[in-house]
This record gives C-alpha cells, sequence and structure tokens, in this order.
DNA sequence: TAGATTGTTAATCGATTAACAATC
DNA sequence: TAGATTGTTAATCGATTAACAATC
C-alpha cells in the first residue's frame, strides 16, 4: 500500500532511514520476526510515535494489533533507500583520506562502489589503490562522459574543492560525496552531502566546554 | 557584554558555530574590518536574523547602524568555541580511516591533537604513524590514567566500539568522536559526536534517486 | 541629525510528541 | 471476541523568519 506521490520527505527523515535499515539488519540476522514500534524505537532511541510518523510518509507496513514484519520492513526501507541499485562513483584527491576511503569496504556491500581515482600528483600515476590506478585529473571529464558516474568524491584540498566539483557537474554526476570545508555551488538538480571533520571536531569541543562549565555549575565553581 | 548564565545552546546552533568561524576567517586574511548581519549571512546561505539571533545567544557583539567588526567577531566566536585552550586525543583503530585521521594537519591547527595510537594488531606496533608508534590496546586504559586526554577518538570495527568506549570513559575522557555505526552507551556527562560515512552515503543514495523521481515526474515519465 | 543596522520581541513554520479511533 | 498496536489526526514544542523599536 504506496503513498502518494512522495512528497518532500524532511531530512531529519532521511537521516533515520540508514538508521532503522541497520537496526532491521540486526534484527533479522538474530531471526527475530515481529516486533512493535515501541520496542523498535526504544532501540534506535527516539519515540515509537516518531518512527510510526516516519513510516507512514512512505506507507503503511505494519499491521494494527501486530506490530511489524521484520524481515518484510527491512526489505521495504531498504527499497525506499534505493539499495536494490548500484550507485558508481569516482574520487577525486588521492590523499590520506581518499585512500582510506577506497579501502574502505563497507561501500560496496552497500551498493556504492569506487571506479576510479583522479589526482594531480604525477608521483601517484604510478601507485595503485585498493586494486584501481590513479589517473591524471586532466582525464576526469573524459571519464564521466563515457562512464556516467552517479556519485564524484571530494577528498581534495580545500582551493580546489569547487573547480573539481564543476568538472564533475558537467561530466554528468548526480551526487557529490564532499569532505572539504567549502560551500560547494552546484546547480539545484545535483544532491551535495557533506561531511566536514573539522566542524564535527570543533562541535564536540564546544559541547565538551560546555558539559565541563555545567560541571562547575553544579560543584559551585563558576567562572562569574 | 556576556549573556547570561549560558542556557544550553540549541545543537543547530552549535553546528552553525564552525561555519561562523571559519566566514570570518576567510574575512579576516583578506583584510576585512566591518560586515553587517545581511551580508554574512548572505555568504554563509542563512537569514540575517538566524545570524542575529544565533550570535545573541552569546553576547551582543555587533553595533547599531555599523554592523560587526570582523577581527573582533571573529576573536569572539574562536573564544566561544574554546579555540584559545587545546584539546589531547587518543585514537583507537589505527586502519585505513584512523591512519587517515592521524596524518591530518587540519586538526592540530584548531587545537586539536592526537597524543597517542592503539591498536590490537600486534602488526602495528613496529610502525609509526605521523610520528606517533602504536600502542597495545591493553595499555589504553593505564595511558588514559596517566595523561588524562579529553577525547577518544573511536577507528575500530563495529564490534568492538562498544567496549573500547567504555575503556575510554573509565580512563576520564570528556568527549568521544565515533566513527562507527554504533549507538554508544556513555554516562551522560560524556559527549558523543558521531560520524557515520555509510549513513551519510546511504541519504545521500537516498536524495539522489528523489531528485532523480522528481525529474522523471518533470519530463512526464512517473513509474506509476 | 538622518541612515543604517543591531538586539530582541512577535509570528510563522516545521518537526516531534501525544492521543485515539480504526482494525487486525 | 478482547487486547494489542497501528495509522493518523490533533497538540506541543522548538527553531526559523519577520518586524521593529532602540541606538550607534
Amino acid at each position: 500500500m504506496k503513498k502518494n506521490c512522495m512528497r518532500a520527505i524532511p531530512y531529519p527523515v532521511i537521516q533515520r532511514l540508514p538508521v532503522y535499515h541497520r537496526e532491521l539488519t540486526e534484527l533479522a540476522s538474530r531471526g527475530v520476526e515481529r516486533i512493535n514500534s515501541a520496542k523498535l524505537a526504544a532501540k534506535i532511541g527516539i519515540t515509537a510515535s516518531q518512527l510510526r510518523q516516519d513510516l507512514n510518509l512512505f506507507g503503511s507496513f505494519g499491521q494494527q494489533g501486530y506490530g511489524y514484519n521484520v524481515p518484510l520492513l527491512l526489505v521495504e526501507i531498504g527499497k525506499i533507500l534505493g539499495l536494490d541499485r548500484t550507485f558508481e562513483m569516482v574520487l577525486v584527491g588521492v590523499g590520506n583520506l581518499g585512500m582510506a576511503l577506497t579501502r574502505h569496504p563497507h561501500f560496496r556491500k552497500r551498493g556504492f562502489t569506487i571506479e576510479a581515482l583522479f589526482d594531480v600528483d604525477a608521483e601517484l600515476f604510478r601507485t595503485d589503490v585498493g586494486g584501481l590506478p590513479v589517473r591524471p585529473l586532466a582525464e576526469l571529464a573524459g571519464y564521466c562522459q563515457v562512464h556516467q558516474p552517479d556519485i564524484g568524491i571530494i577528498t581534495t584540498p580545500e582551493e580546489v574543492a569547487q573547480p573539481v566539483a564543476d568538472i564533475l557537474v558537467k561530466g554528468g554526476v548526480s551526487g557529490i560525496w564532499s569532505f572539504s570545508s567549502t560551500r560547494l555551488c552546484v546547480p539545484e538538480n545535483v544532491v551535495v552531502e557533506n561531511i566536514n571533520l573539522i566542524d564535527s571536531l570543533m562541535s564536540l569541543g564546544f559541547r565538551l566546554r560546555q558539559a565541563q562549565g555545567a560541571d562547575e555549575l553544579q560543584t559551585g565553581q563558576s567562572k562569574r
């Protein structure tokens, strides 16, 4: 019983979908057949209301008085997430992080495969990362024309993130997974997902201080 | 003119603070002396209202009719983010990602320094990553007692993320920067910042499909 | 002073939570 | 059938945006 015309899904919901998928995978692997929203939500750390609200954006997968069938719900969420297809990716910037991502085995398992690597450093052209040759950046545009990758991964230095994004966009990728701090300018039909390590660390630093500040207040050692 | 007692800062605000800091750093480096909320907000891609609202959670840093003094605001936000201090970190799990993070030069620049590396793989004990020796995991607890690191970085396989977190918590870290998918159970005084690469990629995949679905609708090629 | 722009209050919007009728 | 639990509507909460008086 699919929902109508798929209105835009709120970003917070999108972020929870992989979490649901992982939890259900775990349950299914343990042979659990059936679960209700209260228990599943508790495992994830959200309310049952929110879980049901989220699922019902996509359809009605449960049954009153019974709950949800684990394997069935797992399949449905997999479909929603597009795990029934594969995404071809190219990676630009074969530094430490780029290499680590290339060698990361988990992406392929979920249907995200890195098909080609690009860099400007001629030293790297001889090397081989995770079984893939490193190609000159100059070949990126041509490669995209021929192979039509879905996603471009940007792990370059800041200064070239935007120009690389431009090449990828011209090359026709539909999505960019960027690890740079630069807010990329791309046409609105291109989706950008950003992972910003420094920002994440700075947020952590802030919250750390805040927590410690709170501790101090509790122990009566406020700074003011 | 500092704000009173620092109520809990909403997480969305915390996430924007590093963005403000970066943009101001850029402006300052170009020698810009003064900026108003409208222009700064436009650069970042938010509303002027939001920017002013955010800043005023921490104090009044601007001046009516003038705007904000760039170097001054930069310093203030640096203080808010705790960039006037350093955070000592230990990293557990010296795989591809762990090594990449260790060699990443930007963290140190912002006051986040990785002081020690731990792993279970005896092969690694001989190697040296970014000038640091890799120590046996068994030494982690002892190391924490002696050196009192602020933050523990977890880049281990999923299965050991929680046990490692437990050791770190016992060792007295105030924050954990985790790259695992496991939702870590820690006492509430310990702050966890999670970066989940697979989830991020799956979100991107979903949005990609959604965007492509929308395109199809536009061109009249809906699937139903 | 007049113009610009903040700090801050009020209005809107969206997401989360609560409640409950529908129904398996 | 009676009990359980969903799907869904209504209420609440929080964050964003708009508006404007204060003021440099």
